[in-house]
DNA sequence: GCGCTGACTTAGCACAACTTGA
DNA sequence: TCAAGTTGTGCTAAGTCAGCGC
């Protein structure tokens, strides 16, 4: 009855966070305990991709230096290569090679016995034409502008949301993904094959019976339409490259994510509590006279001491080379039983999750590295070196250790616990709110180097350095002026009181200045956005922002605060990770 | 156990949108 | 007011992990 009663303040007022947060602790601990994620799921299907336009006829495609008129199909896909020639990715063999295995496939017989050399195709004019295009686009009217931004508002009021179980919610993906070349990360054996335009026959719906379905465009079909409560996404269709599963599902801000992600941090919040008696329990494995659990410890150390990843087996040859701790191979670590004056270092040196690059020096404890040394043993640089244990024997034993306990909880709990105890160290109540947020940026990073999140250095790096650098100069010089200045004034109590407060502002700018400066240098190969959006507590910056009275703005952008909606509400002053 | 698949989270990059200072 | 620089958002690839059938 009471559960009846709160609901129906929530259709009242779904909005309201404070009763949504409500809802949330109903849904979690009473409503959904039998795998059923919705009672209500109601939308209007997937926006698909425009249609192809064919190019104007003044755009020509070339073939050994003689125009040749190609039909819409092969055109199309001639046009995904145009737009990507000035990336290196054409120049890549597998890339050339896929596409022009899959554009011969699009092509008329008759196409296909012309063009027969990749090398020989001449794209330039359709190249020059997009770039055009796009340059129009940028140097659009105002009202123009505002046209297109009116009717992608209007797309997204239209489609952008779905009603599940009394609330409105946005949803994340809503646009189907464009027909294009695939560009996989690294060195992906399938970079350059065709991702072909999905059709509404291809798409399988999502909503619950008594819901309005989604209309196929006129004409057209479903692939299926069901009613699976047991599953959050509203829209499915199976993609070429892989052949594996693509969905449409909600945004982070709406409930059913917001709960998963409080309960991925409660997870890690419970590891928190058992993870000395795990620690001491790997370490007295290590001694086990059974070679697979010796294996077991050692990784699950890496894991935990190095945030690794949990390391699936990947098929070969299928996507990049890539692995994590369970994968990782006997030509990934160096050992050195002396190194720059430090016993028992591991150097590890491979390539993990998106062709990121793991690089890294650690000495370890003398039994880990007697361990790996027996490991390696009578062992081919290619041969795994883990060769008794795989993510699935490890999870099941840290299931074991733990309810809900899995490797990727050791990743959100070492993450969430640096994040504290750096804010602890770094943070002073005293300081100026640059310098404070300066040392969360510093927090933020520490736990962003421990789990080896990089970026390219952006392309305007050093001349957005250098400008930096020349505005703390000018700084500098008006600093020096004001100080002359304030010695001057002796006479006039009033210029000395002005003089003295134009000389604490310029100070000021100047302390911001060199904040920001040092903040810049530090975080130019580092990206500080995944582990803010995937493994911090935000309870824990919450927390800090209150205690440090630092608005919550500062820390968090729109879309963050919103995904973190429930933090903001739960967490007080005091809260503790 | 073992391979396979489906569902869901995590990830970096490209580009659009906004901000800033000349 | 505009270009340049910076930040935010969208996109979609690439992981993790559970569950299933054998």
């Amino acid at each position: 009855m009471k559960k009846l009663k709160l609901y129906c303040v929530i259709i009242g007022n779904a909005l309201n966070r404070r009763q949504s947060l409500f809802s949330f602790i109903i849904a979690t601990k009473e409503r959904y305990t039998d795998g059923v994620k919705w009672k209500f799921l109601e939308h209007k299907g997937p926006v698909f991709a425009p249609p192809y336009e064919p190019l104007p006829s003044n755009v020509k495609f070339y073939y050994d230096g003689k125009h040749m008129k190609l039909s819409p199909q092969a055109e199309e896909v001639a046009t995904f290569f145009a737009k990507m020639l000035d990336h290196e990715y054409t120049t890549k063999d597998i890339f050339r090679k896929n596409f022009f295995k899959d554009w011969k496939k699009e092509m008329t017989s008759e196409e296909r016995s012309k063009i027969t050399d990749l090398k020989k195709c001449n794209f330039t004019e359709m190249s020059d034409y997009f770039k055009a295009q796009a340059e129009a686009r940028k140097s659009k009217t105002k009202e123009d502008k505002l046209k297109i931004k009116e009717e992608n508002e209007r797309m997204l009021q239209e489609y952008g949301f779905c009603v599940m179980d009394n609330h409105k919610e946005r949803i994340a993906n809503f646009r189907i993904e464009p027909p294009g070349l695939f560009r996989g990360r690294g060195d992906h054996p399938k970079m350059g094959m065709l991702k072909r335009r999905i059709r509404p026959e291809d798409i399988i719906i999502n909503c619950s019976k008594d819901s309005k379905h989604p209309v196929p465009p006129p004409g057209r079909k479903w692939k299926e339409v069901r009613h699976d409560n047991k599953v959050t996404w509203l829209v499915s269709w199976t993609e070429n490259i892989q052949g594996s599963i693509k969905y449409i599902m909600l945004n982070p801000s709406s409930r059913i994510k917001g709960e998963k992600d409080w309960q991925k941090y409660e997870t890690a919040r419970r590891l928190k509590k058992c993870v000395d008696r795990i620690r001491n329990q790997y370490r007295e494995d290590w001694k086990s006279k059974e070679m697979r659990i010796r294996q077991r410890a050692v990784a699950l150390y890496f894991i935990d001491k190095l945030a690794l990843r949990a390391g699936n087996e990947k098929e070969e040859g299928e996507t990049a080379d890539t692995v994590g701790c369970c994968s990782l191979r006997v030509e990934h670590i160096k050992l050195y039983p002396e190194n720059d004056g430090q016993e028992f270092v591991v150097e590890f040196d491979f390539l993990g999750k998106d062709s990121i690059r793991y690089y890294n020096k650690v000495p370890v404890e003398k039994r880990v590295f007697k361990n790996l040394q027996l490991f390696m043993e009578n062992k081919e640089p290619d041969d795994d070196l883990f060769d008794r244990l795989n993510t699935s024997i490890l999870n099941k034993h840290l299931q074991e250790l733990m309810d809900g306990l899995t490797a990727k909880v050791f990743r959100t709990y070492n993450a969430s616990i640096t994040l504290q105890q750096q804010l602890k160290e770094l943070t002073n109540v005293e300081e100026n709110i640059p310098a404070k947020i300066l040392s969360y940026n510093r927090a933020n990073r520490a736990v962003a180097i421990l789990c080896n999140h990089q970026r390219a250095p952006p392309k305007t790096f050093e001349k957005s350095m250098q400008n930096l650098q020349t505005k703390i100069d000018a700084k500098r010089d008006q600093l020096a002026d004001a100080k002359r200045e304030l010695k001057s004034a002796k006479a006039d109590a009033k210029v000395r009181r002005d003089e003295k407060s134009k000389k604490y502002r310029i100070e000021e700018q100047l302390m911001k200045l060199e904040v920001q400066a040092t903040d810049r240098e530090e975080n130019k190969q580092i990206a500080l956005g995944t582990s803010k959006l995937n493994y911090l507590d935000p309870r824990i910056s919450v927390a800090w922002c209150k205690k440090m009275g630092i608005p919550i703005e500062k820390i968090y952008n729109k879309t963050q605060r919103e995904k973190f909606a429930w933090a903001i509400d739960m967490a007080e002053e005091d809260y503790e990770f």
